[in-house]
DNA sequence: ACTAACCTGGTC
DNA sequence: GACCAGGTTAGT
């Protein structure tokens, strides 16, 4: 479920639930999550604060009064989901959250691969960033800048944080379909032109499927143009739409208006 | 620059 | 039973 468009629905949830609540205990169901928060470190956390709850990327920050920092990833599966007092947590919740003044706030997370971590005040949370898609500092020079440095190809360029934070593997292939670019092309072979078509072609993308309200929950959203519809005819072209594996990851394109 | 690993669950 | 999955990181 989560790529950028999903985490920010979940960051409003997150805020929704735990902003300006304190925390009476943070409880740990699954050993690759205790794994990362030692039981020392939890203790800690009993009485404190969250005082601001925000996005970066596909990471949640929770900002403590104390300056600390809990950092949530949901990577493949997670999502979060309000529990009543004394309900029976489902299996695939791999923690909750127990507020002293507020109801719990579970991560349900069937693949425990997510990940909650405490950053001390003076140490800024994990790894370097690029800017957000919608940050309006982002222009194409910059976005060619960040490509330029790269050696591989332009689809799996587009996964790598560092470049754009939160573009994520659905929204890398629908971008460059909307944009009409190859993802095979070598990622420092944009043009100025092409890389402000592309810029353009993420920020529709992304505000689309934020924007669309079947997307979160269940029920009807608004169809991807590439991705998972291997075979399936470009909305474009009638070309069918083709699928191959960059860096371990599938890619959706249309052959036809997407060639180079 | 690719592969394995981290994990579980759904689908063929 | 085998293969696939929206992410990231460590190792080769």
């Amino acid at each position: 479920m989560p790529e950028l468009p999903e985490v920010e629905i979940a960051t409003r949830i997150l805020r929704a639930h735990a902003e300006g609540r304190t925390i009476a205990r943070l409880e740990l169901r699954h050993a690759s999550l205790r794994r990362r928060l030692a039981p020392s470190a939890l203790r800690t956390l009993a009485g404190a604060r969250i005082v601001h709850v925000a996005r970066r990327g596909k990471q949640m920050y929770a900002h403590l009064a104390d300056g600390r920092t809990l950092a949530i990833h949901f990577r493949m599966t997670g999502d979060w989901r309000a529990l009543t007092a004394g309900e029976s947590p489902a299996a695939t919740v791999r923690a909750i959250f127990h507020f002293a003044d507020a109801p719990p706030l579970a991560l349900d997370d069937s693949r425990a691969l997510a990940t909650i971590t405490l950053h001390a005040a003076d140490t800024p949370p994990l790894p370097a960033l690029g800017p957000e898609a919608d940050d309006p500092a982002l222009d194409a020079p910059t976005l060619l800048a960040a490509l330029a440095t790269k050696r591989m190809a332009l689809k799996p360029a587009l996964l790598d944080q560092r470049v754009i934070a939160g573009i994520g593997n659905i929204y890398a292939s629908e971008s460059l379909w909307r944009a009409k670019l190859d993802p095979f092309r070598p990622a420092r072979s944009l043009a100025r032109a092409e890389a402000n078509a592309l810029l353009r072609a993420m920020r529709f993308v992304l505000a689309r499927a934020l924007g669309d309200p079947g997307r979160y929950a269940t029920g009807d959203s608004t169809p991807l143009d590439v991705y998972d519809r291997e075979g399936a005819p470009c909305r474009r072209c009638r070309t069918p739409i083709a699928r191959d594996v960059q860096s371990g990851r599938s890619t959706y394109w249309c052959p036809r208006c997407q060639a180079s």
